[in-house]
DNA sequence: TTCATTTAGTGGCATATACCACTATTGAGG
DNA sequence: CCTCAATAGTGGTATATGCCACTAAATGAA
């Protein structure tokens, strides 16, 4: 197969997932930009508030996120005061997150903007369509690809 | 509706596909890992050699990729002697880009290894049920979310 | 109790990715 | 030819995200 010819990253499962990523990532972005949340922070302070004090590791665990990549993450929302974080009193390892005043009126603004953004997805690609393709991602998020162990 | 009753961020598309791009990407990485390259470099290697010394804009369009963002990637990838760059004769504004040889071995040895992580993805969800997912994703890649124009 | 092990986070470093302001080059009018 | 608008990239800054080495705290075994 002559290089002309070979097929494109259409193949590529990952490349796939992170260009669609990309591109939907910018809209969200786009229509949360108002409240000067990216659509990360809004997930992000929305996880958080719907946890009951979440810990750290619990958090990092629902979002299949590296815990010291959530910690970096967090950093701005505990600078802009959003975020506040305290330690656990029965396990001092624990280190437990919750919103703001502020944090809780800036997400209600961000929630706003992000229903917008979700209708308008939703009425582009279809609410079936758009129901179907979350659990086919929340399958994804579940999958053990580790090989059976040969014992 | 109780806090504690709110749905999760299963609700939300953005969310659900950045959490599952964050699964995926870890996979590949893992498996891509003893080349040196991340997917992400693996496919932008992978997308330079199928171009024909594609300028950095073309490159950046496809992969819906803000275009300083791509220079940014880009700079390992030449720092590490994979790939390198020149102007276009015709319009000294365009920077093409190539695979230098080494660029074009380390792209090999990638590939053989994405082959492995791509086999074992759809050994897992079926290959049927993993082209129905690409489809869905270069859908919602290609989806124009502008409001029409009130003219 | 004491020590090794496991668990939870931190901090440093590197890549991924975006937006903005700026520069260089081209092209279209006048 | 000259100016002005559009096009293509660059560099800076900021967030997103991962890995690794390290620390602190809890836990289990001797």
């Amino acid at each position: 197969m002559s290089k002309d010819t070979l097929p494109g990253l259409i193949l590529c499962n990952n490349a796939m997932l992170r260009r669609a990523a990309r591109k939907l990532g910018q809209f969200y972005d786009d229509v949360l930009a108002p409240s000067g949340l990216k659509a990360t922070q809004q997930g992000l302070l929305y996880q958080i508030h719907i946890g009951n004090e979440p810990a750290m590791g619990a958090i990092a665990a629902s979002l299949i996120m590296d815990l010291s990549a959530l910690g970096h993450t967090l950093k701005p929302l505990i600078r802009d005061g959003y975020v506040e974080t305290f330690a656990d009193p029965d396990d001092r390892r624990i280190k437990r997150v919750r919103l703001t005043p502020q944090g809780l009126v800036k997400l209600d603004e961000a929630m706003k903007l992000w229903h917008v953004a979700q209708q308008r997805f939703e009425d582009v690609v279809g609410k079936d369509q758009a129901a179907k393709l979350r659990a086919a991602l929340d399958d994804i998020a579940a999958l053990d690809f580790d090989l059976p162990p040969a014992s």
